[in-house]
DNA sequence: ATTGAAATGGAGGGATT
DNA sequence: AATCCCTCCATTTCAAT
């Protein structure tokens, strides 16, 4: 009913063979092929078939080294809540699509609620920090309030 | 001024070499080592030599493969503001402690502000969300408001 | 500390059962 | 889907600058 019918059932034909891999990935994304095909309990080439066809289907969006922020020079963080002015489908996509390239920008999350957007950036300082701010979104004519907060501290989850 | 002084100068010792490398690798956590060095413009063997050394110091801190959560039956996200009863150090750290290891976390923000926490959790369902919240959070006396606001649709930043 | 070359090891691909 | 085999390339070590 809209202008994208669901192209492929996502995902309907993914067995627990595919989840483990998908899972051990996401934990070591360096694991060897070998190695991972052990882990899950398949020949190595199947296991390799099927990492080839989750890189296919968009379920493996890409592999990235996490790296501690302070050493790329950008020790703060900050979480920052947008409010948009309007809600039409044009005014949001274009703030997204405007917020992923900004410097520094880590994960843009479009949220149900009060806020529209949810901004996780990293900034050398809190002088360029309040720069982002005031450079990229308070002189923006879609973002309405903005609120941010500062990140004591960082940790990634386990399940 | 607390119970640990600095270990170590912090990163000082990185050069552009150094920070295109973790460039390279946040962008592709699977570069192989040669062209990782043809990229930064050093041989093979001073780029693995770099490469483990950021290992080392802790400036990489791993390798993950960005999954489609979707794909892992999990195709809700949700950011959770989370305020404490208490913020003594034990309080907070305990909670941090055990954040981490609930079910479908991704990441724990320790923030500044009015909520002490943001929370970003993946669920199977609606219902999987609303008992993680009432289940983990709810019950847990050093909780004492929550707020969870439902991700729409989540983006990488490319800064 | 970096480099280039040489050796080792593992990954990738195909054919067969 | 799995096992074997073969080829190829990346990683690693080492001597030299």
């Amino acid at each position: 009913m809209s202008s994208s019918p669901n192209p492929a059932p996502p995902y309907a034909s993914l067995d627990d063979t595919d989840r483990a891999i998908l899972a051990e990935l996401a934990a070591d994304g360096r694991l060897p092929n070998n190695a991972l095909a052990e882990r899950v309990g398949v020949a190595p080439s199947t296991c390799l078939a099927r990492t080839r066809a989750l890189h296919g289907c968009g379920a493996i969006r890409g592999f990235h080294a996490e790296v501690d922020p302070a050493a790329m020079g950008l020790p703060l963080q900050a979480l920052i809540s947008v409010r948009l002015s309007a809600h039409d489908r044009a005014v949001v996509a274009a703030f997204r699509a405007r917020s992923v390239r900004l410097p520094g920008m880590v994960a843009v999350f479009h949220v149900a609620g009060a806020d529209d957007y949810v901004l996780h950036v990293r900034a050398a300082s809190a002088d360029a920090l309040r720069d982002f701010v005031l450079d990229h979104l308070a002189v923006d004519p879609a973002v309405q309030h903005t609120q941010t907060s500062l990140i004591f501290e960082q940790a990634r989850g386990l399940g």
